[in-house]
RNA sequence: CGCGGGGUGGAGCAGUGGUAGCUCGCAAGGCUCAUAACCUUGAGGCCGGUGGUUCGAGUCCACCCCCCGCAA
């Protein structure tokens, strides 16, 4: 029996999981990979692969990395030879022309890290974190020409803890899209799963995040708002906040909401305990800053950071954006 | 060679030419009903490496190794 003959387009991290589930599949063949092209990254501005094209050096199928989708003969050309049944499409950073979408058979799936029609864009992970929400998901959509809007296939919800955070629910989710891949494409091409169109007039976007997103400003947000910040930025773009002219970075709060303490200034707080804090004073409530680092300086826990650095706490307790 | 910060006892930091310190941890002892609290004492550093300047170098110079922030 011939296989389903897949083209994958996928670039970051939360797409190996999906990759990976399509390989073991036996009724489906991956003929060929698209990803990114290489970019110059990290502290010495190496050209350094995407995730994607590592993983799949090691299968052995060709990685094909066009620099854009858009008016490219070649490419377009090389797909149509290659004569696929279906496209499936995790986080590739592209959006690919309609002309394109057209070339399989049974056209292009999508995973999407949110409940659709919910957090339709970029960052729908860190979205929901912002937003303070309780559960999540994924859901497998049917591409057309509009971003996030086709109909959909399949909706797996979970719960989002107390405790999960970007990176967390990122491997959630990204282990998810693993798991629901294959046998989705499969009942979608047997017909046996109907695309259902999203509710239009529920959908929400998400806001590209930017680097400076990151900043906290202690006069306007609440603890409650930096805590979910840093949930959701932590690792990028980060959360922080300037002091003593360095950048210095939280990545692990908790949240004190009945204190009172001065905007924007830092003091250690002792517990009845005996046991010593750092009390970050915002505009409703305390941020208990656990984990942090400073600029040129490795990451460290709040005890840590009281032992190096608390009588420079005591001299100069303010903090600025 | 993209820009920049840093490598000092187990951890985090101070110390910029002249006998190596602080907070925490650790060990022993004390106080206490008790303690992550408090008091005493103690162990533990060839100050990243190599070479150089100097009467004398964590402390100045050169090169090398490693860690990290920005950037992407």
């Amino acid at each position: 029996m011939r296989k389903y003959q897949v083209v994958f387009f996928g670039t970051s991290e939360f797409a190996v999981p999906t990759l990976k589930s399509l390989l073991e599949s036996q009724e489906i063949e991956v003929n060929a990979i698209v990803s990114q092209p290489d970019r110059p990254t990290g502290r010495h501005q190496e050209l350094t692969s995407t995730p994607i094209k590592a993983f799949a050096e090691k299968t052995g199928i060709p990685v094909l990395q066009p620099e854009s989708l858009k008016k490219n003969p070649d490419f377009e050309e090389l797909l149509q030879n290659l004569e696929p049944d279906l496209f499936v499409v995790v986080s590739y950073g592209q959006i690919i022309p309609k002309r394109l979408l057209e070339i399989p058979k049974f056209g292009a799936l999508n995973v999407h890290g949110s409940l659709l029609p919910r957090y339709r864009g970029a960052s729908p992970i860190q979205q929901s974190l912002l937003s303070g929400d309780t559960q999540t998901g994924i859901t497998i959509i049917k591409i057309n020409e509009k971003m996030d809007e086709g109909p959909i296939l399949f909706i797996k919800r979970i719960p989002i803890e107390e405790t999960d955070t970007f990176e967390t629910l990122y491997a959630k989710l990204a282990a998810l899209g693993g798991e629901f891949i294959a046998p989705v494409a499969l009942d979608y091409i047997d017909e046996t799963l109907g695309p259902i169109p999203q509710d239009h007039s529920r959908a929400t976007y998400c806001e590209k995040i930017e680097k400076e997103d990151g900043r906290i400003n202690w006069k306007v947000q609440t603890a409650e708002e930096i805590h979910n910040r840093i949930r959701a930025f932590t690792p990028w773009p980060g959360c922080f906040t300037m002091w003593n002219g360095k950048r210095l970075k939280v990545l692990k709060a908790k949240v004190q909401s009945d204190a009172k303490e001065k905007v924007g200034m830092i003091k250690i707080h002792t517990r009845e305990s005996g046991e010593k804090e750092l009390w970050i004073g915002t505009k409703h409530g305390a941020l208990v800053a656990e984990k942090l680092q400073i600029e040129g300086k490795g990451e460290m826990d709040a005890k840590t950071f009281i032992n190096g650095y608390g009588g420079k706490i005591q001299e100069t307790p303010e903090l600025s954006n």
